[in-house]
DNA sequence: ATGGTAAGCGGAGTCGGCTCCGTTTTCAAA
DNA sequence: TTTGAAAACGGAGCCGACTCCGCTTACCAT
């Protein structure tokens, strides 16, 4: 395996993502993959090639998006009470997860699978899970809980629920177990 | 739309319930439906006749199951105190939707429309939560929460986990939220 | 008993995901 | 500049979901 993909092949690869971007934008998470490819130029197997799952491409249109999420963990304790950031930060991640069509979906293989070239993106997000549990001990924030399990029951509120009152409900009552003794 | 089946097609939706059940048992929820259809002896226009989707024929093999699970709640309520009788469902419930591959996707799907003809079985697990819920007012469970959101929690949980160990963890932060004052 | 018809049937056809492999292209060593 | 092999390409081919419609069959009214 190389150091660098050949020139022909990272101009596709750059035309895919292009083309992928605006086609999930349109239709969501489950865009046709072979119109992707026939859009960009390039055959179905070369989609394949770079991107061996719809996963794979989904993630990589947006991972600046998912990363800007994680960072914006410390915006909010930069800017609100340790409590209310956390709130917050829950709340503008299940928007985000809930938001476009099949992000959720997607996010349940990624984090499913542990060895995957999106382990950053976990670990990103877990970090800034990390800091604002931790920000908010003087609250009543239980210490003892692993950030990946706090992330996971978000995902899972986000995947079930369809209706955003139900969501910001679910929500509320994550952040009240969080807080019990 | 006639009363009853005409005979022949009553044979057909009994013989492909019958191959079903065995099909989701050995292969998941996401059993290949022609070859049920090929295996039960009819065409895949048949099949897909009778049941519109593949969620319709796999809550028609577990409709009883699922009825099961909701009585469950009475059983538990007449043997434990209400508390342990309220935790102790939510894990049995949870257990259901976790251990057989692809019900909890289903059940998705299932819970998201408005107008399919499983309401009864919706409303039977619903009324179970209720009574739960009800029972253990003397134990800090809060009554200001629609069964359908409790529920719908469980079934986000058992959607985001993969691991047993979670799945219990989770649980028991939902309870604690529960709780909460 | 039989004839008309609503009900039922089946599978060809369409579409999308994903794989596999024979062909083409880049690129760097000579 | 040539050249050969690693890298990349593309689309045919397979599979499964689901639809559509021309043909067949049960069954009831006569």
């Amino acid at each position: 395996m190389p150091e660098h993909l050949r020139a022909d092949a990272q101009a596709n690869r750059d035309r895919l993502l292009e083309v992928a971007a605006t086609a999930f934008e349109r239709e969501g998470a489950n865009a046709s993959l072979k119109a992707i490819a026939a859009e960009a130029g390039v055959g179905i197997g070369t989609l394949y090639r770079r991107f061996p799952n719809r996963e794979a491409l989904y993630i990589a249109v947006h991972r600046q998006e998912i990363t800007r999420i994680a960072a914006r963990a410390d915006e909010l304790l930069a800017a609100h009470d340790p409590l209310d950031a956390l709130l917050a930060w829950l709340e503008e991640f299940a928007e985000f997860l809930g938001a476009k069509e099949g992000m959720s979906e997607i996010f349940r293989t990624v984090m499913a699978d542990g060895q995957n070239p999106f382990l950053d993106l976990r670990a990103l997000t877990n970090d800034a899970v990390r800091r604002l549990i931790s920000a908010a001990a003087g609250d009543g924030v239980r210490q003892d809980l692993e950030p990946l399990d706090v992330l996971t029951a978000v995902h899972g509120i986000t995947l079930a629920t369809r209706d955003p009152g139900q969501l910001e409900r679910l929500i509320r009552l994550l952040l009240a177990g969080l807080r019990s003794s």
